[in-house]
DNA sequence: ATTGACAGATTATCAGACAATCTTCGGCGG
DNA sequence: CCGCCGAAGATTGTCTGATAATCTGTCAAT
């Protein structure tokens, strides 16, 4: 089938290039890029559509601007993206079975490196149960949603894998409003699944977290396949 | 502790009036949006700040424009906030182990999907043999990458978790310059892996495919782990 | 050593304009 | 009457030229 032939947008294409121009360089955040004024002339167009690139790629962070002292590569933020998409009528659309499907997947194949790891490391126990004693204090919904947020990016960061992190991390746009939808009387639950699953690791339990863990997720689908 | 004082920039101001202005007005995808010019006028901006603002959230997909027509209310595509992830530090950087291990989880973690999805829908064999019977035929370096990443983007597909399906092509983009360096002497081994999974899913012996899928993606650990 | 002033550099925002693309409407032909 | 084509209208896309605002660095005075 033959598609539609659209040209492209400058600005889409200058984005891509300061991209890859970025990756190429090995660029870090902070380092300086060229000024708008050789950006655009490098890129033979006018400034105030290389700055339609920028202003979008700068909305996610990936590159900063300063007047006086140019553009410079930024550090892409999940949490920035996750804030701008909240409220965006959309996320609907997103199928919720395969939002759990995902999260289970993701979440119950760290379980093993993060066993491993708190082997090594203490620590990471101590800090997933601070996070859990703070839920099971939350008082608000906002806190309640905060904290549980925070447990299992705490839980999936322990892993060392950070990609798994940073998709983890992205998930949450997607899966905050069904958060939002569990009831006050259920959050101690939550919190006592969460506990069960870091005792278990720390005693090498793996199979018994990774039970526990799905049947945490899974709770949210009967919830959440018969909105009221 | 005092926090420097800025000037909110204009573009942002207007973004977020913007998306307050979605919301408030219970605006669904494709809803029409104000034109430029009367957002400009009504905002009280010159229409090129205000580009600046809409362009970065069109960027998300949180608002469309098409000449002649106006501004739209977007959709939310997964694909494309998972194209962005692609740019963060933990993708940008990512250690090739931890790629591996990512690897693991998302394709081991769909297995139990794919072994369901087959038993209803025998085409998703067949397909998937007939792409590594491509593959065992396979002359060149470029034509055996495309076929390998085929078949792992077609197995991960037909699970049906489409958030996943979207994160594993990602990764291809990482991943592909290690395939790049499997021997020709290996390919066949390659193949043998795949088949050997896919005859293990549609006989309904997930633990087996896992297995030999975990050995088959490790495979690249070593060789990666020493380049030449 | 610190503060203030100034110059230079660069981004932020504006006015005005034309180009490109999409949608709608009217006319003509079958 | 219906479908197709072309033109007009509407709106975004991109440009030129310009000034305003902000940051950095340097130098002089205290």
């Amino acid at each position: 089938m033959l598609k539609a032939v659209k040209r492209p947008k400058i600005r889409d294409v200058v984005a891509l290039r300061l991209k890859n121009y970025i990756a190429q360089e090995f660029l870090q955040p902070g380092d300086r890029l060229p000024t708008e004024t050789e950006l655009a002339d490098r890129f033979g167009v006018n400034r105030l559509s290389l700055r339609e690139a920028t202003k979008a790629l700068e909305f996610l962070g990936i590159v900063d601007a300063k007047p006086g002292r140019g553009l410079t590569v930024g550090r892409i933020d999940m949490q920035r993206i996750v804030e701008h998409l909240g409220f965006h009528p959309a996320l609907h659309d997103v199928e919720p079975g395969e939002l759990i499907d995902t999260r289970t997947v993701i979440e119950t194949g760290v379980l093993p490196f993060v066993a491993r790891r708190m082997r090594q490391d203490p620590s990471i126990h101590e800090r997933l149960t601070r996070i859990n004693a703070d839920l099971r204090r939350a008082r608000s919904l906002r806190k309640f949603v905060e904290l549980d947020i925070a447990f299992h990016h705490e839980l999936v960061a322990a892993s060392g894998v950070t990609p798994l992190m940073a998709f983890s991390d992205m998930l949450v746009v997607f899966f905050r409003r069904f958060l939002e939808s569990v009831k006050k009387g259920q959050w101690q639950d939550g919190a006592d699944s969460h506990q069960f699953i870091i005792d278990a690791l720390q005693a090498g339990k793996v199979a018994a977290a990774d039970k526990r863990l799905r049947k945490h997720i899974e709770s949210h689908r009967k919830r959440i396949a018969t909105p009221k």
